[in-house]
DNA sequence: GTCTATAGAACGATAGAC
DNA sequence: GTCTATCGTTCTATAGAC
């Protein structure tokens, strides 16, 4: 018998280490700009343990962008449940994400972000990124699904994933502004 | 004096096939997981002769990246030239963009791909990516002024925006197509 | 002589993997 | 810690054009 309280999926305090450290450093500095030596070195943990816990570096790119999409939407959830009416839900999802940007300094999208540092060949990054934003998409629609602006939902999805990327790229809030102000008047 | 008929920036059929090269290796495979040795086998061109036009591989990258922006701007307004309503000229705006990423294959934007690949302290190719994206608001802006729509310019930017990397993430139409419909609507 | 190109060895640094 | 591979870069040496 072992001396651990459960044998196996223990939450693994190293493991947990590393991935918050490669969250940091994959979104600050980018995923192929970050090399497993500085990420180690800033974790804390042996070269070993980290190959321990993920079998290569896109193992634990990809542990990085599930976390991030799970937790995501459980922040999305929270902020939006004072709010009832589903057009007031839509628009708080925008102040969510005006926050979030101006949180991070504009740095963009964990997931819009990677899109273009993986190679074709990464298809099981890539669905990950993909189901994400389907999932936000789904998220629209299902919030208007019922009101009489449903048929707007995709807009919406296209109008959120504009200003995140318009915002990084001007490093500035007026993308996720004139979003809202748009949304504002059409819903 | 010297012999030849200008004394700088002469086309050079080398540094063309080297800057062809890159624009089609960068945009398909990325900027960090294109090779130099990748470079000059495709480009044909001694690893000298790189190094004689451009002193490092972010010089490349920026000659890139400038000469895209200027064929771009070409390109949209060649396409728009048939159209006379600043309206019109909007939404055909938005046919080009549908044209363009389905030519790619939904690859997305040269410099929306590039913004997440570089350091955060290389501030000359965030420059050009600025301004490039700046241009294309201050096209929209330029547009819609006179009309009873000047103050939508900065959504249709946000949402032009959307429709590239939203399309690329789905490796689908319908942002462009949602984006479109909505501005059918709005304008 | 001068310019532009070629081919390719070799540099130090760092990559991911074990 | 050690491995091998590859990175971007520098360098030597050579060849043809004007």
């Amino acid at each position: 018998m072992k001396t651990n309280s459960s044998e196996k999926a223990r939450p693994s305090e190293t493991r947990d280490r590393i991935i918050d450290t490669a969250s940091r450093l994959f979104y600050k500095q980018g995923y192929n700009l970050t090399g497993i030596n500085q990420l180690i070195n800033e974790a804390a943990v042996a070269k070993a343990s980290l190959y321990q816990h993920f079998p290569s570096k896109e193992d634990l790119l990809i542990a990085y962008l599930t976390k991030t999409s799970n937790e995501w939407f459980i922040g999305l959830n929270d902020y939006l449940a004072p709010y009832v009416m589903p057009k007031t839900k839509v628009l708080a999802a925008f102040d969510l994400l005006l926050d979030f940007s101006e949180t991070v300094a504009f740095r963009g999208c964990h997931f819009q972000n990677i899109i273009s540092e993986v190679p074709q060949e990464s298809e099981a990054v890539r669905a990950i990124i993909r189901n994400h934003k389907a999932r936000m998409r789904q998220f629209f629609t299902d919030l208007l699904s019922g009101t009489d602006q449903a048929e707007q939902a995709d807009a919406v999805t296209v109008l959120f994933e504009g200003a995140l990327i318009a915002g990084q790229m001007q490093q500035n809030a007026w993308p996720v502004q004139a979003a809202h102000t748009l949304l504002e008047k059409l819903l």
